[in-house]
DNA sequence: TTGTAAGCGTTATCAC
DNA sequence: GTGATAACGCTTACAA
């Protein structure tokens, strides 16, 4: 049945036919048992829900297709402990490879798995080296958010950060760094990686003093989350603030939200994190075919560069006659990118 | 290691000290082998990247947590065939049940596969009854929104259906149905799962002479697609066109769009969905078991009901000179429940 | 309480 | 070109 080339065809195809209509159908466990191998690779994704990490999942698989290797899911739901047990189950399932996708092991951990089999680290920045991994430039992508807004004018910044998600860490990092570099003082409230986690923060903003023009936010969710409570308060975007995302998913090109965000190229990390994986599997087989001394490529680390997606979330700061801004008066001007019209 | 009943504390605790020095981990596809049998249940769901299907898929894991089952994830990617190859790949692995979330496959291929396998069949209605299935009662879920919209005084409703995709069918008979219970002309243009699929449609609605008051679309991001095609056309929700529609996801509760729609009860549906294939498994060890000629539960349907969630996309119809609507004009009334702003 | 051997369904090896 | 046989790593039943 397995294409042995030593076989008459007739008795191929007879086999071949009783084995349909028996319903013959081989088992997995046994030949995976037999072989010492199971062309399969394990993806564990942080959260099935969020759609950046959902997009990042079909670029894996759409790079799969066609390379006989099963690709099976398992999600973390946002729980490290659980992530911790799907990788335990990996290992006992003798997945070839795992691709990690914003996941949320410390590196101790993550170096204990890399150890154990071949590992791609996906959009989880700050990782350490003993991984593959495929990220975007997290300064960079903040730098472009920071530089835009101040471009535009605005100097009284805010970020909204993602609490203790994978690459909040560097977001925040970036954020300070791009202000900093322009001068400015960076401020960040504590945020999350949903849309509710951004009400609170929103509150806490326009009950202070001094009230930002514009918003950086964690990802686009909390974008959403942030113009929503923004609307809720009386604001308008980007009238009254201006709002900023990171991600880029579809939510953002919504025409109703229109968020002018930073891409992540997510399909195209999905794809190059199973390429990643392909290749070391590849070098295993040639460092154990020839058994002289191969050694391992060192981890690779690829960084993918961001780019700005302008859209209507985002604009001038408004006049206005005191330095800070408060609640809307008559001065206002019509801003430049209208809000919420067809473009 | 099994926790075996008959075996000393002091060897057990050696034993499992030595395996974890020697970071011993037991081989699952050995022990699949040995015991006949998995421990796992595999999902297949129609696709991944659609917050419903994803929203299900974390209902299954939610209610599998704690019942040492694992639960592997397959995308089927929109794929009919995708959704075949994925099938047969559980089949293979001797998955103990499969949870088919939107699933594709037509009735006689679902018949098939339940021979194998108990399956349950979620969110794909039509379906024959040689699988359980848990389902959202359709007509129930078509008949609430038409009724809203009646009520708030449109007559003149289109349906945007979901093309070839689940649940299209039952969606446009239920429309139908509903629509013809009013003593209203139903009328349906093709649309899809998608945002995408809305733009065409609305441009060939707006096109033509009889301008629909108010529109049902499929899914939620129809509905946003519908929305934005709509403001890109001028129109204005609800003040022009209402829209209503279908799954409640997340999406239909950002401020932003808040969109009126028919919840389904998706955490629950994959909850129940999981229940009812823990079901199956008892019921196979008890039929093992009593030897007798016990016989299997004849397929359960499990329907849920509907509830409709008022936002601000759906509101009384225009009011205008003439008997079909057109281009805005002054004679404008504000529309009741304002457009997108704080409620 | 411990040790032993057979068997799970497949592949791989090696005679024929 | 074909058929027999020993693995693969575990569980299970039974003997000691």
């Amino acid at each position: 049945m397995n294409h042995a080339p030593n076989v008459s065809d007739e008795k191929r195809t007879a086999v071949l036919n009783a084995a349909r209509e028996l319903g013959y159908r081989p088992n997995l466990h046994a030949r995976n048992l037999a072989q010492q191998r199971t062309r399969t690779l394990g993806i564990l994704v942080n959260d099935i829900q969020n759609p950046f990490f959902a997009e990042v999942v079909a670029g894996v698989e759409e790079a799969s297709a066609g390379h006989d290797y099963d690709v099976i899911i398992l999600n973390g739901g946002r729980d490290r402990e659980r992530e911790r047990r799907a990788l335990e189950t990996f290992l006992q399932f003798q997945v070839e490879a795992v691709i990690l996708i914003g996941s949320r092991q410390d590196p101790h951990e993550l170096a204990r798995i890399a150890q154990l089999v071949p590992t791609v680290v996906v959009a989880a920045s700050g990782a350490p080296t003993v991984t593959d991994t495929i990220a975007t430039d997290e300064p960079a992508a903040t730098q472009l958010a920071v530089d835009h807004l101040v471009e535009l004018g605005h100097t009284n910044i805010v970020h909204i950060d993602g609490g203790d998600n994978v690459s909040a860490m560097s977001r925040r990092l970036g954020f300070d760094q791009a202000m900093t570099a322009h001068g400015l003082q960076p401020r960040t409230v504590r945020g999350g990686a949903h849309g509710t986690d951004a009400e609170s923060a929103v509150r806490a903003l326009l009950s202070g003093d001094h009230q930002p023009t514009a918003i950086l936010a964690f990802n686009d969710l909390v974008a959403a989350g942030t113009v929503d409570a923004l609307g809720s308060a009386g604001l308008t975007v980007p009238h009254d603030v201006s709002v900023v995302s990171i991600d880029n998913t579809f939510l953002a090109a919504l025409a109703h939200l229109s968020l002018t965000a930073v891409n992540q190229p997510r399909r195209r990390m999905g794809q190059l994190a199973f390429a990643t994986a392909l290749d070391r599997l590849h070098e295993r087989d040639t460092i154990r075919n020839h058994r002289d001394d191969l050694v391992p490529d060192p981890p690779k680390q690829l960084t993918l560069t961001p780019r700005l997606v302008v859209r209507r979330s985002s604009g001038p700061p408004r006049v206005t006659t005191s330095g800070t801004n408060q609640a809307p008066t008559a001065t206002d001007q019509p801003p430049q990118p209208p809000a919420h019209q067809p473009n």
